[in-house]
DNA sequence: ACCCGAAGTTTTGCATTCAAAATGCCTTTT
DNA sequence: AAAAGGCATTTTGAATGCAAAACTTCGGGT
């Protein structure tokens, strides 16, 4: 009975660069944004140390580009970037879709089932916030279920770049429609544990998503940001 | 006529991340060694700062352990952790295969091919560090012909984390033979633009790859070098 | 009037210092 | 004698301080 209940104590350079994670996707700090050392440890309330760890860790996971001597930017995504990370994306959860149709237990197939139905819900009241929230977790899940914590980590970490797009689209009604259409798809492969076909859906559902992103930035949504949210207020 | 040279220039964090790494990936600090601050820090010549860091960048990378309080440690793969990242791995090879055919220039086919005859005469003169070398150089020479930064990044990361594994396969002629078939086969199906092709070869050398750092490890040379290379001389 | 350059300011990068947590040893008690 | 508790040492975690690099602004020159 060794471990059993072990509370959190995580270190604060990794609560900092989830808060820092947050801010980035949401688009708080806005894509573009210098990220001055001094005010946002003052901002935070830590000191630089943890938060230039925390800088670094963000770097990695290509949210901010690091310029020597000269900081770190919030990334701004350019059309190239997006779809080369849906060129990767789409195929991540492609293989998650596989290995968890193979893979997935009664009980978690359930819980997404449940989840589906409430992100129906979600869609008739065109709650953008819970889809939007639902529509994550079932992802997730199917990730989760694929059994694979070196392709979730790596799922997770691809998907964080683009999470701030997907964060804000949805608006066109026809689109938003399609991919409720997807899902119900995704959920039907899913219990017929037929992993090519879930598979093949995932695959055009991120196509559709990458689309959807790349009329956005087109629109101007995804560069011009730059004064728009100066990280104060 | 901006930045035409642009010399290094590289962060110290930087540095000592890629020492430690090759450190690790040549399996000069064993699997499931300490990594204690003081020491390392002084037989690198830099102050914990940029070491802590470091580690930061290769926990994230899945290449050391962190225990909160208690510092990191060399991960030590177990079989179910081989069998993910090779998972993964295939995978993503697939794809950087699939995408190369499509995209490659004749010129980096060229050079491709030049690197596969030399490999070929390592081979016949059972030069192991060299054939590694090479060998090495052609994967990561057709995830550059796949045009996708993200995938190479993410190739990049999965792969170090079995790279130390592979470092030390192919003493079995066996095995080493049908290698160099798999790596013709690549190059045909590489210079025949078939994608489709050259991402089942790339599965199959994937996975044959994985069985044989699985023996590895089975026959203990993975788990048992605790003692053998006490990070020191 | 405009451009180039130098001094001052700001900001990052790294080292050092201080604090907190963990490990190991020793004493003490049953 | 064995176990438990406390003290000392070691080690990690975070903050502060110092030096170097970059940006800014002001002044002089063309």
């Amino acid at each position: 009975m060794a471990d059993v209940i072990e509370i959190a104590r995580l270190g604060l350079t990794d609560q900092v660069a989830q808060r820092l994670r947050n801010l980035l996707i949401e688009g708080r700090i806005a894509p573009g944004a210098k990220l001055n050392e001094r005010v946002l440890s003052e901002q935070l309330r830590v000191s630089r140390t943890p938060l230039r760890e925390a800088i670094k860790l963000l770097a990695l996971e290509g949210l901010v580009d690091l310029l020597p001597n000269r900081g770190a930017v919030a990334v701004k995504l350019a059309e190239a970037d997006i779809v080369h990370t849906f060129e990767l994306l789409a195929e991540l959860e492609a293989l998650s879709g596989e290995l968890a149709a193979q893979r997935i237990v009664e009980a978690a197939l359930s819980e997404l089932r449940a989840k589906h139905h409430e992100m129906l819900a979600a869609f008739e009241r065109r709650d953008l916030s819970n889809y939007y929230r639902l529509n994550a977790a079932i992802h997730a899940g199917i990730n989760e279920a694929a059994a694979n914590p070196v392709l979730a980590d790596t799922y997770r970490r691809v998907n964080a770049r683009v999470q701030a797009m997907r964060f804000r689209t949805n608006q066109d009604e026809a689109k938003w429609r399609l991919a409720v259409q997807e899902h119900a798809q995704m959920m039907q492969a899913l219990g017929q544990r037929d992993g090519a076909l879930l598979g093949r859906v995932l695959i055009e559902h991120l196509h559709h998503k990458r689309d959807t992103v790349l009329n956005l930035i087109r629109a101007g949504a995804g560069t011009v940001d730059l004064a728009a949210t100066p990280q104060s207020a």
